[in-house]
DNA sequence: CGGTATTTTCGAGTCAAGCTCAATAAGGGA
DNA sequence: TCCCTTATTGAGCTTGACTCGAAAATACCG
């Protein structure tokens, strides 16, 4: 009586410990092996707890590798957010490199994960999840990116979803050569290289240097009109002097 | 005897035909369901063979991929190198955007080969096959790229593999995103505005024209300097002349 | 042509892995 | 303690890649 009444938590917290230990199993035993060279038994196994059970918690491994993808993104979202947040100026492009910084050492670290939300396009069902994890997730580039055009470091006629494919699609690709070349060649790829090039990137293209360039044309036209005057001047002293 | 012995060339031809009709069937079914969707017996079936045949052909499922992929990368290459040959300007912006429109298109027609190749990154063995792949279609960009240095046109101090990384990493990524946006949302995106932008990024970050902006800034300010110089100059004379 | 060696094809059978389900255990209220 | 609900389990079911012994096709030779 004592012993079994504890508290009405028990059993529920009982319960998600059990889904946490097979999320983690799961985690380990996926990015070991991929999805497909993951084995229930040995997931169950790592979990302690019945092969059988895992589906009382998930439908199929399909839906176990998803609920395991959730939390990964979720996870790397809040970091991405907590980035930002710390950033200890306001400078767009500080921030940006610090993103890109983010960004890059992550999906270089976390390899497995990417290339399997992205091997897990099949069912249409699973499509429309992954993409939300996306889309979440480069949320914290547009909200920097539109504050950037907000502040007025940006051009406004900037579109974003070009800027976003530009950053992220960069970035994971070199993400994927750096990985490439890692074991391999020993001409090894770093990753700082790859930052710098992104933020002088968005420099040339995205910075409002347009007003610079204006500026030069005001100078211009200023140095022409005392350079006319100068000449006039200039002739009309000449006249004034004797033969 | 006649019959038989008409010619050496028929066995291995009808070898050859054979090995093509898997490769075609089995490049279908692989489209179709994916790697693990697909059925061994439906390639088969396809194929009008045996399933036990098709292992006396091909080790495994897997190699049976990899032969599938070795040959539509291969037609990427050609088709790729194709486009550059039958341009008719020399001009490297030109050639770039046709690239690009060229490689947008593919991505996104053959969205399921691509994914398959990223999908395969388990095995050893075949990761350097996949990377091979790659690098034999990228070098297409990379000549180009060289040459537009060598022209005159792209800055010298540009680094190749970063404006590859960013060439081909953004369009695959646009790709997708464009693919993602395709059957849901209706603010459909077009890849003219990618390769647009993309043809813009270059320019602006890789053309010559950031030598000429420093330059003109360099003349620009020598000259100041200069003209202010002269008046000053011009005033003392001024004032030495008689009134 | 007949006979024999070799090569190619075949599909029934094996094995492995995801998944089901009937039986069992655990929990919890009266 | 009894009973009902819920959770757990692993032996089997199913499916699909792959094997293998045999048969069919082909090549070679006298």
């Amino acid at each position: 009586m004592t012993t079994k009444a504890v508290n009405p938590e028990t059993q529920r917290a009982k319960l998600e410990r059990k889904e946490r230990a097979i999320l983690e199993a799961a985690r380990g035993v996926f990015v070991e092996h991929g999805f497909d060279g993951a084995r229930m038994s040995e997931i169950a196994r790592r979990a302690s707890i019945g092969e059988g059970t895992i589906y009382s918690y998930y439908e199929s491994k399909a839906e176990l590798m998803l609920a395991v993808l959730q939390q990964f993104w979720d996870g790397l979202t809040l970091e991405a957010e907590a980035v930002m947040a710390s950033a200890q100026v306001d400078d767009f492009f500080e921030r940006l490199q610090a993103l890109a910084e983010y960004h890059l050492g992550t999906v270089i670290a976390n390899a497995d994960f990417i290339n399997l939300t992205f091997a897990l396009r099949r069912n249409n069902s699973e499509v429309s999840v992954s993409r939300d994890h996306l889309r979440h997730y480069v949320a914290v580039f547009d909200s920097l990116f539109r504050r950037g055009q907000d502040r007025g470091e940006l051009r406004r006629d900037a579109v974003l979803w070009q800027a976003r494919d530009i950053f992220y699609g960069t970035l994971e690709y070199s993400a994927r050569s750096i990985e490439m070349t890692m074991d391999t060649d020993r001409t090894e790829r770093l990753q700082g290289p790859v930052v710098d090039e992104m933020i002088s990137l968005f420099h040339s293209h995205y910075a409002v240097a347009h007003d610079t360039i204006e500026t030069d044309r005001v100078t211009l036209d200023s140095m022409s009109s005392k350079l006319d005057q100068l000449s006039e001047q200039f002739d009309a002293l000449a006249r004034r002097l004797p033969q």
